[in-house]
DNA sequence: TTAAGGTCTGTAGTGACTACAGGTTCAAGG
DNA sequence: CCTTGAACCTGTAGTCACTACAGACCTTAA
């Protein structure tokens, strides 16, 4: 009758691999303190077990999400007093959820500029340019 | 009968009130070369002729549309070779816009996904929360 | 003449990593 | 058991586009 074995701790490189991560941001979130320094090999190597793994994939989903590390901090630690509410976690989405939106509209706005001042191009090798007259008008 | 006369040249202080941006941005433009080190008083203070100016302004519509620093110096060395074609800008101008492009679905992804989780809160001060789940999920 | 405020320089900090260099440890093959 | 080569360790520096000093110097209006 087989026991539940927990899984054994990885290396650095097996869970950058895992994670489809960069080795070196492994180091950097423990350096800035999201991820805890973990159990070592004798001789020094780092070796993550799985709640490291679960953490580390909560900081790269919200990564995806596109939070900041600020703010990955910040719902780390409700997170982490076990006392957050849904109602504190929304709104921390929600204001970051206005900040993509106000970033699309930015981004919007340079599209549409930028479409409208290209499809005034007649292109070819001739020097007049509404691009660059756009640039250099008074 | 008034002759024509320059415009005097302006200490840095006054070109980045004019221009709206930050003083110290004027010597950083200089330090890496998109804006040519310009002349200077006795006592080493700049003074920035109407050239400058332009040249500043050129800059700074750039950086409002998007292109990046690389970019720009690649159009600002076009047009000062004096031998560009609209062609050539265009493909340019075409090129930043995909990449605008590309960052605004990115964002509207996030948008998208950020809505959809944060539409299955319940809010309020219990700690279940669907945002929480989608970053701890296995 | 003096005082206030603008400008000078070099350097360091931001965010979120990424890229070394030079040394140590680990694991697999013989 | 020994060797070899890959993986790992550390600290530091680089990226991008600025921004923020500190401490000294210059300019200008009263």
């Amino acid at each position: 009758m087989a026991f539940a074995t927990t899984p054994a701790p990885i290396t650095r490189g097996k869970l950058a691999k895992r994670f489809g991560c960069h080795l070196e941001t492994l180091r950097y979130y423990e350096k800035i303190g999201l991820l805890p320094p973990p159990a070592r090999t004798e001789g020094g190597h780092r070796l993550y077990k799985i709640d490291d793994q679960r953490r580390l994939r909560f900081i790269l989903r919200g990564r995806e999400l596109g939070f900041s590390i600020a703010e990955l901090r910040g719902l780390l630690s409700l997170v982490d007093s076990h006392v957050y509410t849904c109602g504190e976690i929304f709104d921390l989405t929600i204001e970051h959820l206005g900040s993509v939106r106000a970033k699309i509209a930015d981004l919007k706005r340079l599209e549409r500029t930028l479409a409208r001042i290209s499809s005034e191009c007649h292109g070819g090798a001739v020097p007049e340019c509404p691009v660059i007259d756009t640039l250099w008008a008074d």
